[in-house]
DNA sequence: AGTTACAAGTGTAAATTAAACACTTGTTTT
DNA sequence: AAAACAAGTGTTTAATTTACACTTGTAACT
């Protein structure tokens, strides 16, 4: 009974498709390589795998995460389903997640492995099938979330300094921000702990380090206040 | 060669669920439907159908939105994928869609044809699956839309009046808003145009129909600026 | 005809938030 | 000692948001 109404059913196939994206000299990257099959072969794509039989799909992007960057517990959300492109021959319905990451733990032999490289946001090539639209639409989303959830640091190593924060920041919403309203606005929702070193591999003076310290973000949220940049 | 690529691939049942929505006595509603098979039969589920071989995720939506409500050209935009559920026996991904009805244009024959009736958000039964969930999300994701959006006037009639605009508006954001406030964004941005007849239906004085004059929001855009309540 | 009931309609002041803006500091290099 | 240079710092103005209470128009009732 139960087999019989799904059995005249199409089953199709389901890919997830990962936006990877680091940070580095001062600009979001993403993570692309040049496909190793047909059809395509050769072009520009997103990191990508076909979800399995008994997986969630959260897990399908996990597993992709994991097994083209070597970094477990990477935070990604859901962008959409993707399924209105005519691939050839073969339709898949696509489930595209970006990932933020700290550039610093990426496997660069995997980079080897995939023919992947990290490319500047601002200088992407063509990708193929729908993955322009994808990163299109996750930066989008991004601009969103990261103005509101205090995501943006799972970009950055633990420590980092504020005029590094401030580029971060710059590079998502690609604009230019004021240097004092972006500190004033930071440092008073008190989630951030000043360290006592400095980076000095940008300026003389050097910059001082700083943590984001989740329990005082959780703090602030319990206040009934909000992140917000 | 490239049939062998995807053929060791699992493939799956696909389906769309619709979060259908309308505006009544002041109160956003959702279509539902009492489930006419196993598994779950009988339990309450939204508006859904599978996504055929050779149909984009996004005609399958429209496909069951018309289906359902008898309505085409509607608004609706996804919400996301849901798969992560362990649906007996069988496991479905599902994309969701939110769609925005005029609830008066809804053919209600079709209410008795598929048991469906109009629950009010803030009274929904527990649904089956992870269609709360889905409501959830939706909700979620409409409050910011709706904000910025000028997508509301898909739940209304061509006319309307300012107090049934901001008890829709209210009901969105589950809070309420101050009537002086409120008229004063609203008229600001010009996107209305006042009719010379009231409706009596609610007050002895009568409230001035309006209509939202898609052209003057276009003009609005082109300025530079935004739609934002 | 006058009164009542009642939602529709209207404006201003205060508070908050966002935006604009330029000089000083600390350290290394020359 | 001077130069170079990014890091660091406050205040003023403008814009936006919030708070708040009375008048108006019409139908129903007496």
């Amino acid at each position: 009974m139960i087999a019989a109404f799904y059995q005249n059913k199409d089953k199709h196939y389901v890919a997830v498709d990962c936006i990877i994206m680091g940070f580095r000299d001062n600009e979001l990257h993403i993570l692309i390589a040049k496909r190793p099959f047909e059809p395509l072969l050769g072009g520009w794509s997103l990191m990508g795998g076909f979800v399995n039989e008994f997986e969630s799909i959260n897990d399908a992007a996990k597993r992709v995460l994991d097994e083209f960057t070597g970094i477990e517990d990477i935070y990604m959300e859901q962008v959409g389903a993707f399924g209105d492109v005519n691939r050839d021959l073969v339709r898949v319905i696509s489930i595209a997640y970006y990932a933020l990451v700290d550039i610093e733990k990426f496997d660069t032999s995997l980079a080897e492995k995939y023919d992947a490289r990290w490319a500047k946001i601002t200088q992407l090539p063509e990708l193929i099938f729908d993955h322009s639209l994808m990163v299109k639409n996750t930066l989008n989303l991004l601009q969103r979330r990261a103005a509101v959830k205090p995501i943006g640091f799972n970009l950055l190593q633990e420590q980092f300094t504020l005029p590094t924060l401030q580029s971060l920041y710059e590079s998502i919403y690609q604009e230019a921000i004021d240097k004092r309203n972006f500190r004033k606005k930071i440092l008073a929702m008190d989630i951030l702990e000043k360290l006592d070193e400095k980076d000095k591999s940008s300026s003389r003076k050097g910059a001082f380090y700083y943590r984001f310290i989740k329990e005082k973000y959780d703090q602030l949220i319990q206040q009934g206040l909000h992140f917000s940049i």
